[in-house]
DNA sequence: TTGGCGCTGTTATATTATAACATTTTGACA
DNA sequence: TGTCAAAATGTTATAATATAACAGCGCCAA
Protein backbone atom coordinates (compact mmCIF):
# COMPACT_ATOMS: atom_id res chain seq x y z
CA UNK A 1 0.00 0.00 0.00
CA UNK A 2 1.35 3.28 -0.79
CA UNK A 3 1.57 6.63 1.49
CA UNK A 4 -1.56 7.95 0.00
CA UNK A 5 -3.51 5.02 0.12
CA UNK A 6 -2.59 4.40 3.15
CA UNK A 7 -3.50 7.85 4.49
CA UNK A 8 -7.16 8.00 2.75
CA UNK A 9 -7.53 4.26 3.44
CA UNK A 10 -6.79 5.01 7.65
CA UNK A 11 -8.88 8.35 7.23
CA UNK A 12 -11.92 6.22 5.95
CA UNK A 13 -11.26 3.78 8.76
CA UNK A 14 -11.81 6.28 11.32
CA UNK A 15 -15.06 7.62 10.13
CA UNK A 16 -18.40 6.35 10.78
CA UNK A 17 -19.98 7.66 8.33
CA UNK A 18 -19.12 7.55 4.32
CA UNK A 19 -16.66 10.60 3.50
CA UNK A 20 -16.56 12.21 -0.31
CA UNK A 21 -13.78 12.66 -2.54
CA UNK A 22 -13.42 16.48 -1.33
CA UNK A 23 -13.83 15.65 2.27
CA UNK A 24 -10.82 13.35 2.39
CA UNK A 25 -8.90 16.04 0.32
CA UNK A 26 -9.41 18.74 2.81
CA UNK A 27 -8.68 15.67 5.92
CA UNK A 28 -5.18 15.31 4.10
CA UNK A 29 -4.50 19.11 2.92
CA UNK A 30 -1.65 18.95 5.64
CA UNK A 31 -0.04 15.63 4.97
CA UNK A 32 0.35 16.94 1.50
CA UNK A 33 -2.77 16.68 -1.07
CA UNK A 34 -3.59 19.35 -3.03
CA UNK A 35 -5.85 17.81 -6.08
CA UNK A 36 -8.67 15.49 -5.92
CA UNK A 37 -6.74 13.05 -8.44
CA UNK A 38 -4.99 12.18 -5.52
CA UNK A 39 -7.61 11.02 -4.13
CA UNK A 40 -9.31 9.36 -6.62
CA UNK A 41 -6.09 8.15 -7.42
CA UNK A 42 -5.68 6.05 -3.80
CA UNK A 43 -9.81 5.67 -4.05
CA UNK A 44 -9.53 3.19 -7.22
CA UNK A 45 -6.97 0.88 -6.02
CA UNK A 46 -8.28 0.41 -2.83
CA UNK A 47 -11.53 -0.23 -4.42
CA UNK A 48 -9.74 -2.75 -6.63
CA UNK A 49 -8.31 -4.37 -3.47
CA UNK A 50 -11.88 -4.76 -2.04
CA UNK A 51 -10.66 -2.49 1.08
CA UNK A 52 -12.90 0.33 0.34
CA UNK A 53 -16.42 0.68 -0.92
CA UNK A 54 -17.90 3.62 -2.66
CA UNK A 55 -21.41 4.24 -1.45
CA UNK A 56 -23.42 5.51 -4.85
CA UNK A 57 -26.58 6.55 -3.07
CA UNK A 58 -24.11 9.60 -1.30
CA UNK A 59 -21.31 9.61 -3.83
CA UNK A 60 -19.38 8.78 -0.44
CA UNK A 61 -16.11 5.86 -0.17
CA UNK A 62 -15.92 3.93 3.17
CA UNK A 63 -13.46 1.21 4.60
CA UNK A 64 -14.68 -2.20 4.14
CA UNK A 65 -15.55 -3.80 7.51
CA UNK A 66 -16.09 -6.97 6.31
CA UNK A 67 -13.83 -9.58 5.66
CA UNK A 68 -16.43 -11.86 3.21
CA UNK A 69 -17.38 -9.43 1.11
CA UNK A 70 -16.61 -10.42 -2.91
CA UNK A 71 -16.45 -14.40 -2.07
CA UNK A 72 -19.85 -15.62 -2.69
CA UNK A 73 -21.44 -12.31 -0.51
CA UNK A 74 -22.57 -9.54 -1.45
CA UNK A 75 -22.45 -6.11 0.84
CA UNK A 76 -25.63 -4.50 1.86
CA UNK A 77 -25.04 -0.68 3.00
CA UNK A 78 -27.84 0.52 5.63
CA UNK A 79 -27.02 4.44 5.40
CA UNK A 80 -29.37 6.29 7.89
CA UNK A 81 -31.00 9.82 6.84
CA UNK A 82 -30.77 11.08 10.58
CA UNK A 83 -27.09 10.81 11.53
CA UNK A 84 -25.91 9.71 8.05
CA UNK A 85 -23.69 6.52 9.67
CA UNK A 86 -23.33 3.84 7.05
CA UNK A 87 -23.12 -0.01 8.26
CA UNK A 88 -22.23 -2.32 6.08
CA UNK A 89 -22.91 -6.15 6.50
CA UNK A 90 -22.96 -9.47 4.25
CA UNK A 91 -25.19 -11.97 3.03
CA UNK A 92 -24.38 -15.04 1.21
CA UNK A 93 -27.84 -16.20 0.53
CA UNK A 94 -28.67 -12.43 -1.20
CA UNK A 95 -25.94 -13.09 -3.30
CA UNK A 96 -27.15 -16.28 -4.44
CA UNK A 97 -30.45 -14.93 -4.92
CA UNK A 98 -29.66 -12.33 -7.24
CA UNK A 99 -27.58 -14.13 -9.15
CA UNK A 100 -29.93 -16.16 -9.95
CA UNK A 101 -32.71 -13.66 -10.77
CA UNK A 102 -30.18 -12.48 -13.22
CA UNK A 103 -29.08 -15.87 -14.56
CA UNK A 104 -33.69 -16.59 -15.01
CA UNK A 105 -32.74 -13.49 -17.56
CA UNK A 106 -29.73 -14.85 -18.87
CA UNK A 107 -27.79 -11.53 -17.27
CA UNK A 108 -23.98 -12.31 -16.04
CA UNK A 109 -24.11 -10.49 -12.63
CA UNK A 110 -20.92 -8.37 -12.00
CA UNK A 111 -20.90 -5.95 -9.50
CA UNK A 112 -24.16 -5.50 -7.27
CA UNK A 113 -24.77 -2.55 -5.32
CA UNK A 114 -27.80 -2.80 -2.55
CA UNK A 115 -28.35 0.24 -0.23
CA UNK A 116 -30.67 0.81 2.05
CA UNK A 117 -31.54 4.54 2.89
CA UNK A 118 -33.79 4.26 6.25
CA UNK A 119 -33.19 5.17 10.16
CA UNK A 120 -30.76 3.48 12.13
CA UNK A 121 -31.39 2.06 15.68
CA UNK A 122 -29.94 4.51 17.28
CA UNK A 123 -32.00 7.59 16.07
CA UNK A 124 -35.06 5.77 16.50
CA UNK A 125 -34.51 5.54 20.13
CA UNK A 126 -33.36 8.81 20.18
CA UNK A 127 -36.64 9.71 19.04
CA UNK A 128 -38.79 7.09 21.18
CA UNK B 1 -47.99 16.16 -15.98
CA UNK B 2 -47.01 19.33 -17.14
CA UNK B 3 -45.43 20.12 -19.94
CA UNK B 4 -42.23 19.71 -19.06
CA UNK B 5 -42.40 16.74 -17.35
CA UNK B 6 -44.31 15.04 -19.98
CA UNK B 7 -41.64 15.90 -22.41
CA UNK B 8 -38.89 14.31 -20.19
CA UNK B 9 -41.01 11.64 -19.52
CA UNK B 10 -41.56 10.53 -23.27
CA UNK B 11 -37.64 10.85 -23.64
CA UNK B 12 -37.16 8.42 -20.76
CA UNK B 13 -40.06 5.94 -22.02
CA UNK B 14 -38.52 5.95 -25.57
CA UNK B 15 -35.22 4.97 -24.42
CA UNK B 16 -34.09 1.52 -23.30
CA UNK B 17 -30.81 2.59 -21.52
CA UNK B 18 -30.85 5.34 -18.56
CA UNK B 19 -30.04 9.31 -19.88
CA UNK B 20 -28.25 11.51 -18.26
CA UNK B 21 -30.03 14.93 -17.08
CA UNK B 22 -27.39 16.72 -19.89
CA UNK B 23 -28.57 13.78 -22.54
CA UNK B 24 -32.10 14.88 -21.90
CA UNK B 25 -31.19 18.36 -21.38
CA UNK B 26 -29.34 18.51 -24.99
CA UNK B 27 -32.66 16.18 -26.45
CA UNK B 28 -35.58 18.68 -25.63
CA UNK B 29 -33.52 21.77 -26.62
CA UNK B 30 -35.38 22.03 -29.51
CA UNK B 31 -38.77 21.93 -27.47
CA UNK B 32 -37.27 24.81 -25.40
CA UNK B 33 -35.28 23.46 -22.54
CA UNK B 34 -32.16 25.60 -22.04
CA UNK B 35 -31.12 24.94 -18.76
CA UNK B 36 -30.42 21.97 -16.18
CA UNK B 37 -32.52 23.38 -13.28
CA UNK B 38 -35.39 22.63 -16.02
CA UNK B 39 -34.56 18.64 -16.55
CA UNK B 40 -33.70 18.53 -12.89
CA UNK B 41 -37.19 19.55 -12.03
CA UNK B 42 -38.67 18.10 -14.34
CA UNK B 43 -37.20 14.85 -12.95
CA UNK B 44 -37.39 15.53 -9.37
CA UNK B 45 -41.58 15.56 -10.04
CA UNK B 46 -41.52 12.41 -11.98
CA UNK B 47 -39.44 10.31 -9.23
CA UNK B 48 -41.61 11.55 -6.30
CA UNK B 49 -44.37 10.23 -8.52
CA UNK B 50 -42.71 6.92 -9.05
CA UNK B 51 -42.53 7.55 -12.64
CA UNK B 52 -38.69 7.48 -13.24
CA UNK B 53 -36.23 5.77 -11.39
CA UNK B 54 -32.55 7.22 -10.53
CA UNK B 55 -29.95 4.99 -11.59
CA UNK B 56 -27.73 5.68 -9.03
CA UNK B 57 -24.44 3.51 -10.76
CA UNK B 58 -24.65 5.62 -13.66
CA UNK B 59 -26.17 9.04 -12.49
CA UNK B 60 -28.67 8.14 -15.38
CA UNK B 61 -32.33 7.93 -15.07
CA UNK B 62 -34.68 5.64 -16.71
CA UNK B 63 -39.03 5.66 -17.04
CA UNK B 64 -40.37 3.03 -14.64
CA UNK B 65 -41.59 -0.17 -16.69
CA UNK B 66 -43.36 -1.71 -13.53
CA UNK B 67 -46.34 -1.02 -11.93
CA UNK B 68 -46.18 -3.08 -8.59
CA UNK B 69 -42.58 -0.88 -7.56
CA UNK B 70 -43.11 0.85 -4.42
CA UNK B 71 -45.90 -1.57 -2.91
CA UNK B 72 -44.25 -4.40 -1.36
CA UNK B 73 -42.17 -4.62 -3.67
CA UNK B 74 -38.66 -3.37 -4.52
CA UNK B 75 -37.10 -2.55 -8.00
CA UNK B 76 -34.15 -3.80 -9.10
CA UNK B 77 -31.87 -2.99 -12.03
CA UNK B 78 -29.95 -5.07 -14.41
CA UNK B 79 -27.41 -3.02 -16.31
CA UNK B 80 -25.20 -4.39 -18.74
CA UNK B 81 -21.66 -2.76 -19.44
CA UNK B 82 -21.86 -3.51 -22.84
CA UNK B 83 -24.51 -2.40 -24.47
CA UNK B 84 -26.03 -0.08 -21.59
CA UNK B 85 -29.09 -1.34 -21.19
CA UNK B 86 -31.30 -0.90 -18.35
CA UNK B 87 -33.86 -3.99 -17.48
CA UNK B 88 -35.96 -3.51 -14.18
CA UNK B 89 -38.00 -5.92 -12.51
CA UNK B 90 -39.43 -6.29 -9.29
CA UNK B 91 -39.91 -8.94 -6.44
CA UNK B 92 -42.00 -8.52 -3.18
CA UNK B 93 -39.74 -11.63 -1.61
CA UNK B 94 -36.63 -9.56 -2.10
CA UNK B 95 -37.88 -6.26 -0.51
CA UNK B 96 -39.42 -8.29 2.47
CA UNK B 97 -35.85 -10.00 3.00
CA UNK B 98 -34.28 -6.94 3.00
CA UNK B 99 -37.21 -4.94 5.64
CA UNK B 100 -36.10 -8.19 7.80
CA UNK B 101 -32.54 -8.02 7.75
CA UNK B 102 -32.63 -4.28 8.67
CA UNK B 103 -34.95 -5.17 11.07
CA UNK B 104 -32.70 -7.15 12.91
CA UNK B 105 -30.28 -4.69 13.25
CA UNK B 106 -33.44 -2.19 14.59
CA UNK B 107 -33.15 -0.68 10.81
CA UNK B 108 -36.14 1.19 9.53
CA UNK B 109 -35.89 0.36 5.72
CA UNK B 110 -37.07 3.54 3.76
CA UNK B 111 -36.00 4.09 -0.40
CA UNK B 112 -34.01 0.49 -1.71
CA UNK B 113 -31.33 0.61 -4.31
CA UNK B 114 -30.89 -2.73 -6.04
CA UNK B 115 -28.55 -2.67 -8.98
CA UNK B 116 -26.51 -5.33 -10.75
CA UNK B 117 -23.82 -4.58 -13.53
CA UNK B 118 -23.05 -7.36 -15.87
CA UNK B 119 -23.78 -8.68 -19.38
CA UNK B 120 -27.18 -8.95 -20.49
CA UNK B 121 -28.34 -11.97 -22.57
CA UNK B 122 -27.65 -10.38 -25.85
CA UNK B 123 -24.90 -9.04 -25.27
CA UNK B 124 -23.34 -12.89 -24.50
CA UNK B 125 -25.21 -14.64 -27.10
CA UNK B 126 -23.03 -11.93 -29.48
CA UNK B 127 -19.82 -13.23 -27.83
CA UNK B 128 -20.56 -16.83 -28.22
C1' DT C 1 23.28 1.29 -15.07
C1' DT C 2 19.71 1.53 -17.34
C1' DG C 3 15.30 1.07 -18.91
C1' DG C 4 10.68 0.37 -17.95
C1' DC C 5 6.75 0.60 -15.06
C1' DG C 6 4.05 2.29 -11.55
C1' DC C 7 3.24 6.05 -8.61
C1' DT C 8 3.15 11.04 -8.11
C1' DG C 9 2.22 16.00 -8.92
C1' DT C 10 -0.03 19.58 -11.35
C1' DT C 11 -3.03 22.16 -14.37
C1' DA C 12 -6.96 22.14 -16.79
C1' DT C 13 -11.44 20.66 -17.82
C1' DA C 14 -15.61 17.67 -17.99
C1' DT C 15 -19.78 16.15 -15.76
C1' DT C 16 -23.41 16.28 -12.45
C1' DA C 17 -26.37 19.07 -9.45
C1' DT C 18 -28.25 23.12 -6.87
C1' DA C 19 -28.93 28.15 -5.19
C1' DA C 20 -31.18 32.35 -5.74
C1' DC C 21 -34.34 35.23 -7.59
C1' DA C 22 -37.53 37.20 -11.03
C1' DT C 23 -41.60 36.10 -13.85
C1' DT C 24 -45.57 33.57 -15.54
C1' DT C 25 -49.26 30.26 -15.33
C1' DT C 26 -52.80 27.89 -12.96
C1' DG C 27 -56.67 27.08 -10.38
C1' DA C 28 -59.71 27.75 -6.31
C1' DC C 29 -63.08 30.59 -4.90
C1' DA C 30 -65.36 35.25 -3.67
C1' DT D 1 -65.23 37.32 -13.83
C1' DG D 2 -61.59 39.15 -10.97
C1' DT D 3 -58.10 38.14 -7.80
C1' DC D 4 -54.94 36.07 -5.06
C1' DA D 5 -51.90 32.35 -3.61
C1' DA D 6 -49.54 28.41 -4.99
C1' DA D 7 -47.17 26.06 -8.33
C1' DA D 8 -44.45 26.03 -12.27
C1' DT D 9 -41.08 28.28 -15.17
C1' DG D 10 -37.00 30.83 -16.88
C1' DT D 11 -32.43 32.44 -16.21
C1' DT D 12 -27.88 33.30 -14.38
C1' DA D 13 -24.61 31.84 -11.51
C1' DT D 14 -22.17 28.53 -8.90
C1' DA D 15 -21.31 24.23 -6.21
C1' DA D 16 -19.96 19.43 -6.04
C1' DT D 17 -18.18 15.41 -8.20
C1' DA D 18 -14.90 13.28 -11.43
C1' DT D 19 -11.46 12.73 -15.22
C1' DA D 20 -7.91 14.02 -19.03
C1' DA D 21 -3.38 14.95 -20.25
C1' DC D 22 1.23 15.27 -19.52
C1' DA D 23 5.59 15.73 -17.04
C1' DG D 24 8.67 13.95 -13.45
C1' DC D 25 10.30 10.65 -9.97
C1' DG D 26 11.69 6.25 -7.80
C1' DC D 27 12.23 1.67 -7.57
C1' DC D 28 13.99 -2.53 -8.95
C1' DA D 29 14.93 -6.29 -12.22
C1' DA D 30 17.95 -7.58 -15.96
Amino acid sequence: MTRNEALVYQLLSASDRPLSAYNILDALRDDGFKAPLQVYRALTKLIERGAVHRIESVNGFVACRQHDCGDNAVSIFMLCERCERAEEFTDAGLDATLNSLGRLRGFAAGHKVIEITGICAACLDEAH
